[in-house]
DNA sequence: AATCCGTGGAT
DNA sequence: TATCCAAGGAT
């Protein structure tokens, strides 16, 4: 590293990160598994999608303990609308086997941390970091865009490759007195200051020792490259209702949202929809068209429940539309 | 290395 | 409307 700013850049960041900080709830406390959670919820999640799902989440599981015990279908539930759930279905996994292999405490070193299912190189340095203050990387897109400005980096920042790089950096310029207050610093930054658009530059704590600020083109930066192709699939979504029960069967335990519950899903179906509308996920987008029927199911393994016992399963946001829907219908029989 | 895995807000 | 993408991880 030929950064000539290093005690400069992290001073200036815990400073500033001190006196500017939001105030979020699990900012609150240095609990471990309360940081690990919130942590989780985080990824690829806004912050303020986050807060009420973990508040929620922590009224009913405040303890690695908690988590434990209870069913994973409960969690699911409390996961419902964030997406991602497998994380969710890991995060349960892990605290079991921390709750089983290591008392109930968190592991304090990367290589442990590592180990716990859906727990990557992110989640163990800001666990480790902001809990335990233990000097680690924690390098979330945030940090990627902050660091491509302060260190003038014109790579492809989608590259594998250029994450470690960053990593690296991090270790070199992380502040060994406050490693929890650098990195969230890092991260706030990039989420209130250094933002992908038009960053604030003249708000900015370290401009002065930003590289792509002296040179004039922040907004340039980062350079990322990526195309995601979006597949169109048309499914026929389809309520079969006998007396005030509704046909529903759980997904299976792998793939698209996984163990989430549904109505019947087919390739097609003859008669008039109830309604219809598209569902756009990251990688494919859902077409959707709704039958009421009064026929059995062709499938097998689900079971007819009252709407009383499905508000109680953990759905996908498609299928909770379709609950709405049929929700009033049924009210005016 | 490239894909898969959700959702909703911002532009 | 279309695109991006937000405190990523698993495969």
């Amino acid at each position: 590293m030929n950064y000539p700013y290093r005690d400069q850049f992290a001073s200036a960041l815990v400073t500033w990160f001190e006196r500017e900080q939001r105030d979020l709830p699990w900012r609150k406390t240095k609990d471990p598994y309360k940081i690990w959670v919130s942590e989780v919820m985080l990824q690829q999640t806004r912050v303020d999608t986050v807060i009420p799902y973990y508040e929620r989440f922590m009224k009913s599981f405040p303890t690695v303990q908690a988590l434990a015990d209870a069913d994973e279908e409960v969690v699911l539930k409390h996961w419902e609308g964030l997406g991602y759930y497998s994380r969710a279905r890991n995060l349960q996994s892990a605290v079991r086997e921390v709750h089983e292999t290591y008392g109930g405490i968190v592991p304090n070193t990367r290589e442990e941390m590592s180990t716990l299912k859906g727990v990557g190189p992110y989640t163990a340095g800001a666990v480790l970091s902001i809990a335990y203050g233990v000097p680690e990387h924690a390098v979330d897109g945030n940090v990627m865009r902050v660091l491509s400005r302060v260190l003038n980096c014109e790579e492809d920042i989608a590259k594998p490759k250029i994450k470690p790089i960053f990593e690296k950096a991090v270790m070199f310029l992380i502040d060994h007195n406050n490693p929890s207050y650098f990195n969230q610093g890092l991260m706030e930054l990039g989420a209130l200051v250094c933002t992908k658009g038009k960053p604030h530059c003249l708000l900015c704590p370290v401009q002065a020792y930003c590289l792509a600020y002296q040179e004039g083109k922040p907004e340039d930066l980062p350079v990322k490259t990526k195309k995601v192709k979006n597949k169109p699939l048309h499914y026929a979504v389809v309520v079969h209702r006998d007396g005030d029960k509704v046909y529903v069967e759980q997904r299976p335990s792998t793939g698209l949202l996984s163990n989430m519950w549904q109505f019947p899903m087919y390739d097609n179906f003859i008669g008039e929809p109830i309604m219809q509308f598209k569902h756009v996920f990251s990688h494919l987008t859902w077409h959707i068209k709704a039958y009421y029927v009064t026929t059995p199911p062709q499938s097998e393994g689900g079971s007819f429940k009252t709407l009383q016992e499905i508000e109680q399963l953990p759905m996908p946001v498609p299928m909770l539309k379709i609950l709405d829907f049929i929700k009033i219908e049924m009210e005016n029989l």
